[in-house]
DNA sequence: CTAGATACGTCAATATGGCTGACATAAAAT
DNA sequence: ATTTTATGTCAGCCATATTGACGTATCTAG
């Protein structure tokens, strides 16, 4: 318990500091509640469909990046193989999601979404994009910058797995608009 | 299928605009993987105490805002009386949360954290400080709170609960530093 | 060519954290 | 006195995650 690099500020003290500064509660909070109602944007859509996240997240990074492989998806929802299965199979079963065997090694499944996937991705990240559009609007470029940078810089670079490598990439390359 | 507000762009084509502007894919992404690496600070704590995210979060408003009664937090968590129930049940075994009577409604119970509980908080809330203090270096003042902004258009304002109503409140009165 | 490693699929068992429905109790409100 | 409210709890279901084991196809190394 003695063991943090932060010691318990004073109980109901949102402000008190230590030698790292102040505990972010605002953040933190506000972290929480936007992911809350972002993802719950989708899962209404996502119902009617029979579906939950799990399978959201799936069918959103594959109509992303196509061809990505089973391997490459475990690392991005960073679930097992068994887990992903289920899901996967329905999304197959279903045409949202087609297989093909890789061209130089065969053992893979190169995954594409179809047109249906298509159109049931576009739907939700047309609902999360208003959102986003709402938050953000009224922003001058530096703020709407200013989020973005927020945004990467939260995330992990440790080993950063190939999805990952290309988004940040690419946003460091294209300037928000 | 054919519902959405936003037609499906062309596959692979992330700046494809329609009327309502191009989809957010980078955002969208950001805060999947942002988000991701964000709790996964406290999971890791969480595991070594056997307890999950939502004992994180049932303790973590407990704390926060103190005296709160079960059916805020049910508000709050957007979770049932039941799922509840077997989480607060483990945190109040095992004295990281005490109850006490209402004052005025004695069926009520107000929920405090105690000084195990807050200790609990106060390191997994450090630890997801020291990434927002450091996903926030180098920013001025005018980015920093573009990300506060951000953050709280983000969040839904029809019916807000209790507690969001006094985070927003706050934050709108206090000046972000 | 054979041996081993790899990519994937799948079976079985288990855990967590959601859910609904039903019912009980105590206390407040009428 | 009756009804409503705040809470607790029992029983069961579902989605999604886990580990471990095993099978098959295919690639790679020797």
């Amino acid at each position: 318990m003695g063991s943090g690099t932060h010691p318990a500020d004073a109980a109901g003290d949102p402000a008190a500091a230590s030698e790292t500064g102040p505990l972010r509660w605002d953040i933190i909070e506000l972290l929480f509640f936007a992911y809350r109602d972002f993802v719950g944007d989708a899962d209404h859509v996502l119902e009617a469909f029979g579906f939950g996240r799990a399978h959201h997240r799936v069918i959103h990074f594959v109509h992303r990046y196509p061809g990505l492989t089973v391997a490459d998806l475990l690392e991005v929802l960073r679930i097992t193989k068994q887990s992903l299965g289920r899901v996967l199979k329905q999304l197959l079963d279903e045409e949202y999601i087609v297989q093909r065997a890789g061209d130089q090694d065969r053992r893979q499944r190169l995954l594409f979404a179809t047109a249906k996937g298509e159109a049931l991705v576009a739907k939700l990240a047309g609902l999360q994009t208003d959102r986003i559009t709402r938050a953000l609007r009224g922003f001058d470029r530096s703020e709407t910058e200013a989020v973005g940078r927020f945004l990467r810089a939260m995330i992990d670079r440790d080993d950063p797995d190939k999805v990952l490598e290309q988004l940040l990439d690419h946003n460091r390359s294209v300037a928000e608009d």
